[in-house]
RNA sequence: GGAGAGGUGCCGGAGUGGUCGAUCGGGCUUGACUCGAAAUCAAGUGUACCCUUGCGGGUACCGUGGGUUCGAAUCCCACCCUCUCCGCCA
């Protein structure tokens, strides 16, 4: 969430960022409601804070006079502040109310765009900044899609999936879990091998986590809920590996901070289901390895790049064409402050397939969490986080069996061979 | 699940109704001593929010949320968590 501070003293730029994700100047007034709920705010919490001095001063008095054996005087005084309790009463009341109606304004405005954000209504504005120059693999005009491949090698099964669960729950089996246990393995042993600390944490997560990422209020539609005890599913390893450091305060010189996770991620997606999300497009359950990173807010930006680059480095190991978008502020999720999207050529469906969104979220996060740093002077200030599916399996598998069948069977890239053992899928 | 003990600052550990944001020890920072280090000595060392140009000042926070009281870390209630023992169990 954003700072009021903030939206204070940048309010020009706010809002020209609001206007890059299509905010209307109806919606932009928001931003005056939450200066003015905060002046009134403020005013609130100096009149509490005054008479709760007052009063504190007060009972500091009948003490000294009891001590004393000055009843009466002592008596006389606490009328008094009783006299004021019902003002301090309402007063709590009011600043309390004040103050979550700011908070739930707050709540709604999501991140400003950096300023290298285009403007844009959706995907359609997203811009390509590095596209696929060499020719895509060639495959026969009857290619199979990957729903298909999976039938004739026996990789996963979805009607499987339903008689445990429901749709969108593949059962993996054969060679197709174990490319499952290969690429996350592979995964893993890259990201490690570039600075990430290994992760493995729970796959439930309570509300104060899930608010610390900013999945709650707002999303809560799309975790799965285990009412009974609080908890949620997580939809992504982000959730419990930012939240590792909520409320901490941590050393200049710690930074950066990089963590990589595996986990599975649950996801209910409300969204609408048709031809282009058969098979393994779009699933409630899937396997996904994450990388975060906590910055120094003026390193960012370049821990961006260099995680760009890396999950660039990962694809091309796995020998698939694939793309670099910059989200346009349309499109970009409400936290994110810059959006870097990667897709991959699915060659039997003829399009693209997202299996990367690498997002820097500024403060957004941070100031939510209370993760902070301190630098030389012993100054706190926020730290910035960002995070980058490398990567999420299911489009990989997808493409990676369509752009990769032969007549003699599917070919496995070079770079996973030690993890699966075997060279071919026939 | 049952019984007991307990949750206090970076750590250890006091505090059982008043001047306690919190004794003390360790750690850390700065200064003195030293060629330098160790040891020693001295001072400092929480976070959030608010007021203030600044100096500085105020409020809240002792697991969480309620309550009692003029006043709560301290008393009462509920919940959460940790440890020990028993039971169950991958």
């Amino acid at each position: 969430m954003l700072q009021v501070k903030r939206i204070r003293e940048e309010k020009k730029a706010i809002i020209r960022g609001l206007r890059k994700r299509n905010w209307t100047s109806e919606q932009i007034k928001i931003l005056d409601e939450i200066l003015h709920t905060d002046d009134e705010r403020r005013r609130l919490q100096k009149q509490l804070d005054d008479l709760l001095a007052e009063n504190k001063r007060l009972s500091a008095q009948i003490g000294q006079l009891m001590a004393q054996g000055k009843r009466e005087e002592a008596e006389q005084l606490k009328s008094k502040v009783t006299a004021q309790k019902e003002d301090v009463r309402q007063l709590e009341e009011r600043f309390e109310e004040v103050k979550n109606r700011l908070e739930s304004l707050l709540y709604t405005v999501p991140n400003c765009p950096h300023r290298s954000v285009p403007a844009g209504r959706g995907a359609e504005d997203n811009k390509i900044v590095r596209d696929w120059k060499k020719p895509f693999p060639a495959l026969p005009h009857d290619a199979l899609a990957h729903w298909d491949l999976a039938k004739k090698y026996d990789l996963f099964d979805f009607e499987l999936g339903v008689k445990l669960t429901g749709a969108g729950f593949p059962v993996y089996r054969g060679k197709g879990a174990k490319l499952q246990r290969a690429l996350i393995q592979f995964f893993l042993e890259e990201n490690i091998k570039a600075g990430y600390e290994e992760i493995l944490p729970p796959h439930l997560v309570n509300e104060d986590t899930a608010r610390g990422t900013g999945q709650l209020p707002d999303k809560e539609g799309q975790m799965y809920v285990c009412e009974r005890d609080g908890l949620y599913l997580i939809p992504t390893a982000e959730v419990p590996v930012t939240n590792l450091l909520r409320d901490a305060i941590v050393s200049e010189s710690e930074l950066p901070i990089c963590y990589t996770a595996y986990t599975p991620c649950f996801r209910r997606e409300a969204g609408a289901w048709g031809a282009h999300v058969r098979g393994l497009n779009r699933v409630h359950q899937f396997d996904k390895v994450e990388i975060v990173r906590i910055e120094h807010p003026q390193r960012s930006y370049k821990a961006l790049l260099e995680m760009v680059r890396h999950v660039q480095r990962l694809l091309n190991k796995l020998e698939l064409p694939y793309r670099i978008v910059l989200l346009c502020g349309g499109d970009m999720g409400f936290t994110s402050a810059k959006t870097f999207d990667f897709e991959v050529w699915s060659g039997a469906q003829q399009r693209w397939l997202e299996v990367s969104s690498v997002s820097n979220f500024e403060t957004f996060q941070s100031y939510r969490l209370q993760l902070r740093y301190r630098d030389a002077e012993g100054k706190i200030h926020l730290t910035h986080t960002l995070n980058g599916s490398a990567l999420a399996l299911p489009r990989i598998v997808a493409a990676l069996l369509e752009n990769n069948q032969t007549p003699e069977g599917i070919r496995i890239p070079k770079v996973l061979h030690k993890y699966t053992g075997f060279k071919m899928i026939s």
